[in-house]
DNA sequence: GTCTATACTCTGATAGAC
DNA sequence: GTCTATCAGAGTATAGAC
């Protein structure tokens, strides 16, 4: 390592700056929205020339990228991180989240899309994240299943399936008219799940 | 009516071509994809030069919402007609031709996040869309829920919405991913919702 | 009604100065 | 590391001939 200072510290530096660049760009575009989803844009918004924004990354589809991984990891830090709560709070916090920060959403939406094409740089996080979600979701509805509370007649990974898919079929709804709210809708697929199970207390009343 | 023959034939000419066009465009978008989604490309591929094409719609947008118009009223009288099968039934059989034509659902998919943007010219139609939709859905799990078949936990209208939501969401992860089956994911969410209710025959055995 | 040709806009990407 | 300047490409929309 040839002068520390100069190479790593400009490493760093890279890194940090990186990563500052992400943080803003996630607070823009979720204020902002998606209007002029250009490079030039977004550059402008976090006060550096396109040329300059464009020196952090290979491509606009790779910033638009990185930019839905940050949010990620700050979803997963703030809102799913302490593991008190399972994974239906989780989610529900996550969503609710959502609803105020609409570009992000509108964000995320365009990706899907687009990362449709294997050859998008989104594509393979896009799967990564996919999997990843539906695991913990398939995991949360085994446990779901084992212990009485829902029904087995579908398996937990098809449910895993369904809750995601519910998930961001709801957004691409909200987007359009946005006069119902995510999180207690979403959440109303748990309640429907679980059906007559979780209602024993009528049963008991029962001649 | 000065001279019917040349004013209402030709009124009848252009709309009868403008149908022509777009049930070529499906064919095309179902069987191309939706790479280069272009009106240049979509021309060449139903025989007109881009000029031409656009001479029978104000704009591109205007254009790819009236292919989905076109797949709408295809399915429903090819799919959904007949009013012999019920919701779900028609359902399965809309999803099931999905599966054979990822192009359309790619061309869905992304005119759902285009026209979150009130000024998109799909934005009326999908917002009509949508309620047509969840209505008959709605409908429909009212009848379930009144014949006891289903919990009425949640109201119909919310199940509605979250079926219309797993159905578009389904087709986000399957063209990302098409490893499963859309048809029976989405099904599996009616067999979900009955639970238990469903299955009297293993009760009577139990004792 | 359809085509050719073109104008215009937008945007991503790059080169090179500082 | 950041900027200015510029390029190249794509794509829509329109004008005008036939």
């Amino acid at each position: 390592m040839p002068d520390p200072h100069r190479t790593r510290g400009s490493y760093a530096k890279g890194i940090a700056k990186r990563e500052e660049i992400l943080e803003r760009a996630l607070e823009v575009v979720a204020r902002e929205g998606m209007r002029g989803a250009s490079v030039r844009e977004l550059a402008d918004a976090v006060g550096l020339s396109q040329a300059g924004l464009l020196h952090y990354f290979d491509s606009k589809e790779e910033l638009f990228t990185e930019i839905l991984r940050k949010r990620d990891e700050i979803d997963a830090t703030e809102r799913l991180g302490g593991g008190e709560g399972d994974v239906r709070e989780g989610l529900r916090r996550v969503v609710r989240h959502n609803s105020e920060v609409p570009g992000v959403v509108a964000l995320f939406s365009r990706l899907s899309v687009d990362a449709a094409d294997p050859q998008h740089p989104a594509h393979a996080f896009f799967l990564e994240r996919g999997e990843g979600l539906r695991g913990s979701f398939a995991a949360s509805f085994r446990r779901r299943q084992e212990a009485g509370e829902i029904s087995d007649a579908v398996d937990a990974e098809t449910l895993a399936r369904l809750l995601q898919a519910a998930a961001d079929g709801l957004q691409l709804q909200w987007m359009l008219a946005p006069t119902f709210d995510m999180a207690d809708t979403l959440d109303a697929l748990f309640i429907a799940l679980a059906g007559p199970l979780t209602r024993p207390a009528e049963d008991t009343r029962e001649p």
